[in-house]
DNA sequence: ATTGGCACTCGGGATAAAAGAGTGCCAGGC
DNA sequence: GCCTGGCACTCTTTTATCCCGAGTGCCAAT
């Protein structure tokens, strides 16, 4: 029911009202590209397109301009991931081997998108749910204080204060410590609810309800959803273009974690890139705005999410290759360490 | 030179100014505050303030608006701080007591203070600098390869990795923490720097080598500005003003550390409150923002600053108290942990 | 199916006039 | 000497009107 042609018409649209931001006509559609038809035709077709719902608009007698469904159509078959030019993959490269520490990481990777795409980039944490445990330290504040710290496989390292019923000296800690890291030690976090179990008999029986006291605060940063971590960038790509409107509902999102979560949340689980175009977003404020994200990790394993969050009006084949390119590299980059 | 009167007049213009945001007239100003003169009289004083400097008209015949000179006057000397309301005060408290980490006193300090102020607030790290090794602990990775984690009084903890030119093995690791810890356990970060000359004597010669990577790592964590991080929030009050000209200055600025840094540097080390009027702010593109900031910190020692950033046009007493408070409890929050 | 022709629509820019807000200054009053 | 009412003047802002042009939809012809 579309033919060729139609969907030619449809992908020209898209592509002139990304780079102008203004509703095209038929006119200039057939002089910029070259469709050999008159314009008559083309508008035969746009008629078409707009009575399927692709197109529309914004008042009689101006061009029109793509919808979210236009926009969907063209996402899914009439166009493709465009790979980034050598020099914006070596500049990946470079700018993210220099990284420090997972705190670094995140933070390269944040601007990296954002500079790549000109838009709001959005990563989140490698999870702390699905990464292993490579180390547990505790480390005495006061007698009946202790600071529980937790690193990851991933190089993320949490830590947390843990009041203690009674208070516990040097041994003590040292047999908690042993015990706890000869449990988890390159297991799974998720591992840790099994010890709830197992560790009282481990554990002399003066100091068991001290050492329920610390395993209760591990489980609960494990569980607390708190702990998805999402950082974002480059804000100040928002200001540029005419996006004054509804700018505020954006910022107020990128500051509320449990909205990012959300918005990340409708990724897929897979590698796959996911584009959730305008209304699609379930967030209410952002129907303007698509999200183009990805899981990554290291190897296969889906340890966290990144997106990038612009206007529905973008150059989606340009912003997906960026974040796969990122988050193929960022994977690199924790798989190494 | 300025009568009492006249600076009645230049306290009511910036007050009137900063709530309605349009410039204020003769006529408007008797009538908002009930000064007992006519408007011609007002004009007289207006002509004064705005030869001298304190005011100035956006054009000809419309009315007047606060210079940055008008400003600072006000500051100095036509107001106080202003005390937060009680049910302000006990929600400052309850928010931040509930805080679990560092990181987590910071995040909530953030959003406390923009919340507060409905302006932008940045809130820097307790310095490394200054702060205190509470404890060393160093967890292999790969036989080569050690991620020191440092964790200091103030609750911050850091981790990096150390490439080792030797491999290590457990005994060695232990001896080193040992000794690191027995070192500076308790000491002033900055004191690690003497180590340097101390250390090989207390290691085994064949592990010295890899003793002085790992206290290299320490010491470059120590030395590097990047380690003064500065977070920020509340974005999202910026787009509801008209200030859409300047905000992409803004967002630019609040994203890269470097001049966030410079920022809050030109705060003064004492737990005074300062604040930067306009053109006093040294950072391009923030000449139509003021920045009210202060240094926090356990006790008198000042470990870090706060701030918070908004338009020239900001309600300065409310801001400074909402900042002298959110400090003050900070501080508290700190030392207690 | 495509095309050229044509009447029609509607937003946006230009121009003009009117409205308003505020000023500066002066001459008179307390 | 300071304050005041009055008044002419200056600009911005608003409103109204007009016109232009881009773009459309439709139709008859190829």
């Amino acid at each position: 029911m579309l033919d060729d042609r139609k969907l030619a018409v449809l992908r020209a649209i898209i592509e002139d009202y990304v780079s102008t931001t203004e509703p095209v006509g038929s006119k200039t559609l057939v002089d910029r590209h070259n469709l050999d038809v008159s314009p008559a035709t083309i508008r035969n077709d746009m008629a078409v397109l707009e009575e399927q719902g692709y197109i529309a608009q914004p008042h009689t007698s101006a061009g029109r301009v793509p919808t979210d469904k236009g926009y969907r159509l063209f996402v899914d078959r009439l166009s493709r991931v465009k790979p980034l030019s050598p020099a914006e993959r070596r500049a990946i490269e470079t700018f993210l081997a220099g990284a420090y520490d997972l705190d670094d990481v995140v933070a390269r990777t944040v601007r990296l998108l954002a500079q790549l795409t000109r838009q709001v980039a959005v990563v989140q944490y490698p999870s702390l749910r699905i990464s292993s445990v490579r180390h547990i330290e505790l480390v005495p504040i006061m007698p009946s204080r202790l600071l529980l710290v937790l690193i990851t496989d991933t190089g993320r390292v949490e830590q947390r204060g843990v009041e203690l019923p009674e208070a516990i000296d040097e041994d003590s800690i040292a047999q908690l410590r042993a015990v706890l890291n000869a449990c988890l030690d390159g297991r799974p976090l998720a591992d840790a609810a099994l010890l709830a179990t197992d560790l009282p008999a481990r554990i002399a029986p003066g100091d068991r309800t001290n050492a329920a006291a610390v395993l209760s605060v591990l489980l609960e940063s494990l569980a607390e959803k708190k702990e998805e971590k999402v950082v974002f960038g480059g804000t100040a790509n928002l200001a540029v273009r005419d996006f004054s409107a509804g700018l505020r509902d954006v910022l107020e999102a990128l500051e509320e974690q449990v909205v990012l979560m959300r918005l990340l949340g409708e990724t897929g689980e897979s590698a796959a890139i996911t584009v959730k175009i305008g209304a699609e977003n379930a967030v209410e404020g952002l129907h303007d705005t698509s999200v183009v994200s990805t899981g990554y990790g290291a190897g296969d394993q889906v340890l966290a999410k990144l997106a990038v969050l612009g206007p529905t009006r973008m150059d989606y084949p340009g912003t997906m290759g960026a974040v796969h390119a990122v988050a193929r590299y960022v994977g690199q980059i924790l798989a190494e360490s």
